[in-house]
DNA sequence: ATTGCCATGTAAGGGGTTACATGATTAT
DNA sequence: ATAATCATGTAACCCCTTACATGGCAAT
């Protein structure tokens, strides 16, 4: 039996924020939990459907600002019983797959230079990220004090989480980068 | 047209180090490489079948230490090049999947009590893999130094990467743990 | 005009996980 | 005896990604 899909508790959490489209949803993931979590249009509208056939949320059809329809998702009673139930279990171990990693651990076959391109770009997406966490930061500093009983203390940790994680990868990049540049090319 | 497999060159990547088994390789990855990839028998099994017949990697029979016999791997020079062209293109965006922080980041629903507790096995599984990586460090740095051409430095640098990894996680957790122990209880 | 955002999906198909299977040897 | 290591696989099946499809509205 593989692993069971943890889209549908995405989605759940997502819901537990507030009443959500099918699209917000992923906006929701892509804009706050890009860094950690990521879900598809085609995984999240075959799920919504299935919770509600399990009865652990509700859609509910209204007006777009633009006049069209749209669903509007919203957790039910069951539907949070049964994220609680999830949210308390040992988190499965993960699987690393990081290609960045496995391509610098063969990285002798090519030499440095190769490497300290592969790095180069590493670089960029973590002072990317890092600029864009930054700015959420100081918001969610502010409601998590406010509202220490809201979503916002939780999300700050994790974003924290985040932002540490891609400082290290910054001065990893630059130390790997300098330890890179004094070793010899191979011959071509 | 789903993602390229990565295992072949995970595999073709693995016997430029030296020849061996499917058994070897498993070995390899789990011991020195677990923290940033993994593969399971039955991928490697298949995937050396398929570079054996597209002519990337060889199979010899030979005698294991106990009389029984068993297929030893070594790659080709096509398989070289394939390798080589492989680790020169761009790395794919890993798509993250980290579990723990989604159940942190819908903490709220189950309270800091249960936050505390993922944080504590995260906390736990970051320790253990500073011990096991500290003895490999030393280990590597003597190599790297005495061999700059060789795997080491390349391998010193990813692994560099893994302590740094998990010496920020550690940094984190306790942070975390601090600020979740602030929290107040939701209502049962 | 054209780009971008809102909004919702379907189809195809490989990748990867879990479970199952086998069996000899060595160490405790 | 029993566990651990060596050694090699197969079967089933879900997960997830990629590509494709549609169309209105707003802004430049």
């Amino acid at each position: 039996m593989p692993r069971q899909s943890r889209t549908p508790y995405a989605i759940l959490g997502c819901l537990t924020i507030e009443p959500m489209t099918g699209y917000d949803i992923k906006n929701f993931l892509s804009r706050r939990v890009v860094h950690f979590w990521q879900e598809s249009y085609s995984q999240i509208y075959p799920a919504l459907e299935e919770l509600v056939d399990g009865g652990l949320i509700e859609g509910e059809e209204v007006e777009g600002e633009r006049g069209r329809p749209k669903t509007l998702y919203r957790i039910t009673q069951a539907g949070r019983d049964r994220l609680k139930a999830w949210l308390r279990e040992p988190a499965a171990p993960m699987v690393p797959r990081y290609e960045h990693s496995l391509k610098l651990f063969f990285g002798a076959n090519v030499g440095p230079a190769v490497c300290l391109e592969h790095l180069g770009r590493l670089l960029a997406e973590a002072r990317e990220a890092l600029a864009a966490f930054n700015a959420v930061e100081v918001e969610l500093e502010r409601k998590a004090d406010a509202q220490p009983r809201s979503h916002a203390p939780y999300q700050l940790a994790v974003l924290r989480g985040g932002i540490r994680y891609f400082q290290m990868a910054e001065n990893w990049c630059l130390e790997a980068q300098e330890q890179m540049a004094r070793l010899p090319e191979p011959p071509s």
